[in-house]
DNA sequence: CACATTGTATAAAACGTTTTATGTCCTTAA
DNA sequence: TTAAGGACATAAAACGTTTTATACAATGTG
C-alpha cells in the first residue's frame, strides 16, 4: 500500500506542435490491402469474419493489418452499415427546466454518468443530447444507433419525433399518454407513494396531501393517481398542490406560507427533495412541529434529505438497477426483439424524524 | 405557480411497432434535389452557404429543402468533412481505478455532467470514453473531432496515442512529464496546498504531513512538490505518505492505525475527502483529540467532508471553471489556433472544526 | 467431353455527403 | 464577328467502408 510506482516513460512526443502543417494521413483499408497483396474486399471479409476466403489468407490479411496498425474509420463504417456503435441521452427534465446546470441535484448527473457506464460495458459509445427537436442540435443527434429518454413528458414531441422516424428508444419512466409503449423502466413510484401514505396513516396522520412538481412525467402522473385512488379508498377529501420543480427550496416555502395555517393538512408527501426541505424550513420558522404537527416525507433521497434538521423521510431509489433495465430494453429494440418491458423496481422507504411521531 | 398545464397531445403515434417490417426510408439531398428540379451539388451549396447560386435558386432550394424536411446525414457529413461535431471525454482517474461505479464519489459524476452540458452550449456533442489505447473500446472512440482528458497520469499512452495521430486535445490537470505542453487547466493545486500549509501553521502545528493518492497526476505531484518546497523553506522535515485512491475511508483508517503513535505528525493534509474522513475517524478512535492533537483537511470540498463530525476543513474546488477553461482550450486546438493556456483557477480553502484550535 | 459444382478472390456498386473540375449561356469588349 | 469574361449550374470525383455480383480456376458428374 506504501509501494509508490513512478512510471514516467521518457517518450519524447510531439507536444503542441502545430498540427496543422503536416496532416498525419490515415492508413486505410487500401494500404492493408496492397501490403497484403490483395483486394480491398478480401481485407473487409477477413476483418469482420464474412465472406468466402480460405483460412490462409484470412489470417495473413488479420496479421498484416495488425502489423501496421490498421484500424477501420467509424464514419465509413457506420455509413455503410448504418450503425455507428453509439447511443443518445436525453433527459426530458433537464430540456424542461431549460437549465444544464444544477448545483445540488445530484440525482441527474448519477443518471447521466450511471447510463454512459453501462453503456460503455456494453461496447457502445454514450452520447449526451440535449431535447433532439431543438433547431441548433448538434449534427449527430440523430444519427445514433438508438436513445434512452429520461424522464419523457406527456405527448413528448421527441418521442414522436423517434417514432416517425422508426428510431429505437426505451425511456427511464413512461409517456403517460402513450399506454401501449413497452419499452421503459422506472420505479414503482404508484407503489412507492402507497408505502408513504400507509406510513402517515400509521403514525395518525388524518388529511395527507400531496405535492407534486408542474411537469407532466409519470413520476408526477403515477404518484398522483396512486394518492386519489388510495384517498378514494380510505374516504379522504384529496389535497394535490402543484408547484414548478425548478422553485426549488424557496417555492415550497412559498406555498407553505401561503397555505398555513388555513389548510388543515397534517401530513405531506412532498415528491422532490428540495421541496420538502422548503416545507420543513417554512413550518419550523412558523412555530409549527415537525413531526408533531406535520409530517414530512419525500419521494426522492438526497443528501438534502438526509442532512435536513429534522432528517426527513425518504423514498430511496435505484438508479443504477432502473438504468440498467432500460438499456437491456434499447438494446432487445436495437436488435428488433420483442420488447420484454415495463420493468418496475420497488423502492424502499425509509422513515426518518420528519415523520415519526414521540 | 398553481396554474397546472395539462398538454396532453393526442397524436397517434404508431408504437412498440416492428420497426423492421417497413424500413423508413431517409430523405436524402437526392430526394431535395429532385423536389427543386436541380442537381445535388447545388443543394449542398445552398445549404451551406458556398459555391456560386444565383440568390434566387438559393431560397428556392433552401424552402424545398425544409419543406420536405431534409436533414444531412452526419456520418456521411462527417466522412467528407472529416469533422463530425462531437468531441470525446475521457477521464483517466476512472480508467486508472479500473471501476466506472463510485458511489459517494460526486467529483467525477459533476465533472462529466459538466462538461457535456458546456460541450453542448457550443454546439459539440459530448462522448465519454474509456482508456483510448484499450483493446474493445467502440468504433467511434477515435474518429471524434477532440478530446479533453481529464487527469492525465505520468507520461500518459493515451496523450501518446493523441500526440502520434495529431488529434486535438486538452487536459484538465497536466502530465507531469510532458514540461512543454500548454492546452491544459487545472486548479491551482500548489497554491492550495500552500494555503493549508499556512493554516496549519498558524494554528501552531509544527510537524504537518502530507497524505497523497498512488496515482501520478499533477493533483497529487504537484501538491506533494509544493508541500516539500514548503517544508524546505519552513525548515521543516518533509513526512510523506501515499495511499491508493481506491481505498477509500477504509484504507486510511488502516494507515492511520500502523502510523499512530510512533509518528509525530500534528497535522495532516489528505488530498482526497475519503482519506481524510478515514483519518479523522481512526483518530477519534484512538481517542486522539481532532482538532486538538491533530489538525486534519483535505484538498477536494464535499458532503462527505462537510457532513462529517468535527466537519472537515477543505479546499473548494471550481470544477464549472475548470471545465469551461480546458473546453475552451481544446476548441482553440481544434480551429488550429496558437494555445493560450496553461489556465489555473485559484481554490479557497474552507477552514472548518476539524482545523480550528481553541 | 460437356456441364454443373465448389472454392477463392476480386470488381464494382452502394452508403450520403462535399468539393473540384467542367460546362453552358449570356454579356461585354475588341 | 469573335474572343474574353462573368454568372450560374452541374457532372463527377472523393471520403473509407461493406456487400453484392461476377470471375476464374479446379474439381466432380453424367
Amino acid at each position: 500500500m506504501f509501494s509508490r510506482v513512478l512510471q514516467i516513460s521518457l517518450v519524447t512526443r510531439k507536444k503542441g506542435c502545430r498540427a496543422a502543417v503536416v496532416k498525419a494521413k490515415k492508413t486505410t483499408i487500401h494500404d492493408v490491402a496492397k501490403a497484403a497483396n490483395v483486394s480491398i474486399a478480401a481485407v473487409s471479409f477477413a476483418l469482420n469474419g464474412k465472406g468466402t476466403l480460405s483460412q490462409a489468407t484470412r489470417e495473413h490479411i488479420i496479421a498484416t493489418a495488425e502489423h501496421i496498425g490498421y484500424q477501420a474509420d467509424a464514419l465509413a463504417r457506420g455509413l455503410r452499415r448504418s450503425r455507428l456503435g453509439a447511443i443518445g441521452i436525453v433527459n426530458r427534465s433537464l430540456d424542461l427546466l431549460g437549465e444544464y446546470f444544477l448545483p445540488g441535484i445530484d440525482a441527474f448527473d448519477r443518471t447521466i454518468s450511471t447510463l454512459s457506464a453501462l453503456a460503455l460495458q456494453r461496447g457502445l459509445a454514450p452520447v449526451v443530447l440535449p431535447d433532439l427537436t431543438g433547431a441548433s442540435i448538434p449534427a449527430i443527434s440523430l444519427a445514433l444507433d438508438g436513445y434512452i429518454i429520461v424522464s419523457p413528458q406527456s405527448g413528448d414531441p421527441v418521442l414522436e419525433l423517434l417514432d416517425n422516424r422508426e428510431i429505437p428508444y426505451a425511456c427511464i419512466g413512461f409517456d403517460p399518454s402513450q399506454a401501449g409503449f413497452r419499452s421503459w423502466a422506472s420505479e414503482d413510484d404508484a407503489e412507492s407513494c402507497l408505502q408513504v401514505m400507509e406510513h402517515f396513516r400509521r403514525q395518525g396522520a388524518q388529511h395527507p396531501s400531496l405535492l407534486r412538481g408542474e411537469s407532466e412525467n409519470s413520476w408526477n402522473v403515477s404518484s398522483e393517481q396512486a394518492y386519489r385512488t388510495w384517498c378514494a379508498a380510505q374516504g379522504v377529501q384529496p389535497q394535490v398542490h402543484v408547484l414548478d420543480e425548478s422553485s426549488g427550496v424557496a417555492g415550497a416555502v412559498g406555498l407553505f406560507d401561503k397555505l398555513w395555517p388555513q389548510n388543515k393538512t397534517d401530513a405531506i408527501y412532498a415528491m422532490t427533495a428540495r421541496h420538502a426541505v422548503g416545507i420543513v424550513t417554512a413550518a419550523l420558522d412558523q412555530g409549527v412541529d415537525v413531526p408533531g404537527e406535520l409530517l414530512v416525507a419525500t419521494g426522492s433521497d438526497s443528501e438534502a434529505a438526509r442532512f435536513s434538521r429534522p432528517a426527513i423521510s425518504a423514498i430511496q431509489l435505484n438508479p443504477n438497477e432502473v438504468c440498467a433495465d432500460a438499456l437491456n430494453l434499447l438494446i432487445e429494440r436495437m436488435e428488433e426483439r420483442e420488447p420484454s418491458g415495463p420493468v418496475l423496481r420497488r423502492a424502499k422507504f425509509r422513515p426518518r424524524s420528519s415523520s415519526l411521531r414521540r
